[in-house]
DNA sequence: ACTTACCGTAAGTCATGGCTTACAGTAATT
DNA sequence: AATTACTGTAAGCCATGACTTACGGTAAGT
């Protein structure tokens, strides 16, 4: 369903509502109307945010009843995951050399066309 | 320096532009001139997201000359990985317990308080 | 000393998106 | 069949924030 999105990921977690909704879920699956009940947003509210979160692949419903109970889709996480940790590595062999190059190579100072 | 905030970190790295610039960094150390060169913002757009990168641990800066060479500070990363890991397991057990329950139990009816 | 390269910040504009209040629709209870 | 519980969507309002231009400030070259 939801393909290689890790941008769309991001951008549906920066919101700190929407983070909340989808923490909620990690203790385990809820209605819409539970989610609601602690939150200090409508309940329609949080219906938009699980909309965005499913189709960020974070979250999944099932249909009980005229109820929707959604729980948490590892699809979305698992990409996040592994954009992350390919980063990382690269982050860290990144930083290493950029210290060993800041303490040995002096201070450049010229004015010259860089890089 | 940066504390427990991978909700900044995830913020940041939200916006498009600024993951951009994030993930030129990736190759390695940059002025901020030459990370502007192929971006489709201007030069103070690049260095107002450079603040907010570092206000989030995800860059650092060393100066040399007037130009400033920025690169990736593995904290912020570090943070947001570790928050990650642990949704990621929380999220892989929710999951299975939630399939199983889904396929064991038949769907409630009942119009009643709801956790 | 003057000029040039490089950068951060201020102020102001404008689009994005999160929230609310309606409304419409389905399923279960009586 | 009528009512009640539960939900998704539409329209509109409003704050957040990303971008631009303009400016000031420092360091290097001449």
């Amino acid at each position: 369903m939801a393909y290689s999105n890790y941008a769309k990921t991001l951008q549906c977690l920066s919101d700190p509502t929407r983070r909340q909704v989808f923490e909620r879920l990690r203790a385990g699956p809820r209605s819409v109307g539970a989610l609601a009940r602690g939150l200090p947003v409508s309940r329609p509210a949080v219906s938009q945010h699980l909309k965005a979160l499913k189709n960020a692949g974070l979250v999944t419903h099932r249909a009980e009843g005229t109820r929707r109970v959604y729980y948490i889709d590892p699809a979305g996480l698992g990409e996040l995951r592994r954009w992350l940790d390919g980063f990382w590595t690269d982050a860290l062999e990144s930083f290493k050399s950029e210290v060993a190059a800041a303490n040995a190579a002096p201070k450049r100072k010229k004015h010259e066309p860089h890089d």
